[in-house]
DNA sequence: AAGGATACCTGAATGC
DNA sequence: TGCATTCAGGTATCCT
C-alpha cells in the first residue's frame, strides 16, 4: 500500500527526473477518454513546464507553468513508471505524460482519483483542505500530537488513519507504529499518558524514516519510478504475521477488526 | 463536529 | 482454464 514513505519516495524520485522537464503531449490511452474532460486537460498540461513536485499526505502534486497542477491519489494499487528508468511490461496506463524521450505513465488506478486544478485554487480544493498535518513535516511536534490526541474520543488505531488528524499514515505502518510504541489499537485516542504520546510521536517519526531509508513497502502494489521494489516489508513485526512469535515477548501475534480494518498486534507488549 | 457504518473501487487469492 | 466470490484497504458519504 503506498502510504506517507512510499510517496516522499516518489516525490523526490519526481524532483530528480521531470522537474525542469517540459511536457509535450499529454496522453489519454483509448477506453479511458470518458473519465476525463481530455482536451481541456491537454490544453491545460501540454506545453508546460514542471516547476514543482509536492506531497501532501498520501496525494502528489505535479505543479505546471501554464498555471495548473496535477493532483493524484494513487489509492490501493496505483503505480508511477517512467520509461527511461523502467524496462519492463508497459502496464495498464490511464494517463501519460510525454516528455519526448521519455513517457511518465499513471497506471492502475482509475482517472476519479485524478484532479486538474488551477494551481491558484490549489487551496479551496477539498480533498487538500480536509488533511491534518504531515509527520514527517517541520511543524510536527510531540506537543502538537498530544493536543490533536486529547480531542480523540474514537479509537487510537482509527485517530492514525484518520488523514483529517495526521495525513499520509496508512493501515500498515499504523499497526507498526502502535507496535512499537507499545500501545493497544484499542485504546481510546484522548487516554493516552504524556509519556505514551511521547513515545508514540518518537515510534513514529521513527517507524515513517525507516520505510523511507529501506525504499518504502512493496508488499502490494509499490513500485518505484523504475519499477524497483521497496524492503520495509520484510522488516514488519506484526503486519501479516498472525500466529508468529512476536519479536519481543515470543507471545503469537493476533488479528482483529478496529474500525473495519484489519489489525495485528501483540496481546502482551502492547496496552 | 466527530465517529461509526456502509458502499464503491481495484487487484489478489480462492473455490468450483 | 476460466469465471464468480471473497477479501483487503484506500476514499466518500450518510447517519447519529
Amino acid at each position: 500500500m503506498p502510504e506517507l514513505p512510499e510517496l516522499e519516495l516518489l516525490k523526490n524520485e519526481l524532483r530528480a527526473h521531470v522537474l525542469g522537464r517540459q511536457v509535450k503531449e499529454l496522453a489519454v490511452p483509448q477506453g479511458k477518454e470518458d473519465a476525463c474532460p481530455v482536451s481541456q486537460w491537454k490544453a491545460a498540461v501540454e506545453g508546460g513546464t514542471v516547476v514543482g513536485v509536492e506531497r501532501r499526505g498520501k496525494m502528489l502534486l505535479l505543479h505546471l507553468d501554464t498555471g495548473f497542477s496535477l493532483v493524484v491519489h494513487l489509492m490501493m494499487v496505483g503505480q508511477l513508471l517512467l520509461s527511461s528508468l523502467h524496462d519492463g511490461e508497459p502496464h495498464d496506463a490511464c494517463l501519460v505524460l510525454d516528455f519526448g524521450e521519455d513517457q511518465l505513465s499513471l497506471g492502475q488506478v482509475h482517472l476519479k482519483f485524478v484532479r486538474l486544478v488551477c494551481t491558484r485554487e490549489l487551496e479551496k480544493l477539498p480533498e487538500l483542505k480536509k488533511l491534518g498535518c504531515d509527520p514527517l513535516g517541520e511543524g510536527f511536534t510531540a506537543l502538537l500530537l498530544g493536543e490533536l490526541l486529547a480531542r480523540g474520543k474514537g479509537k487510537i488505531k482509527s485517530f492514525l488513519l484518520d488523514q483529517r488528524h495526521i495525513a499520509g499514515i496508512g493501515n500498515t505502518y499504523a499497526d507498526e507504529i502502535l507496535f512499537q510504541a507499545g500501545i493497544s489499537p484499542t485504546r481510546v485516542a484522548c487516554s493516552l499518558t504524556g509519556e505514551e504520546v511521547q513515545t508514540l510521536y518518537l515510534t513514529m517519526v521513527c517507524t515513517l524514516r525507516r520505510g523511507l531509508d529501506l525504499g518504502g513497502s512493496s508488499e502490494m502494489a509499490f513500485v518505484h519510478l523504475d519499477g524497483s521494489r521497496g524492503s520495509f516489508q520484510k522488516q514488519f513485526q506484526v503486519k501479516g504475521r498472525k500466529g508468529e512469535p512476536c519479536s519481543v515477548c515470543s507471545t503469537p501475534i493476533e488479528k482483529m477488526s478496529v474500525g473495519g480494518r484489519g489489525t495485528y498486534f501483540c496481546p502482551s507488549c502492547q496496552v
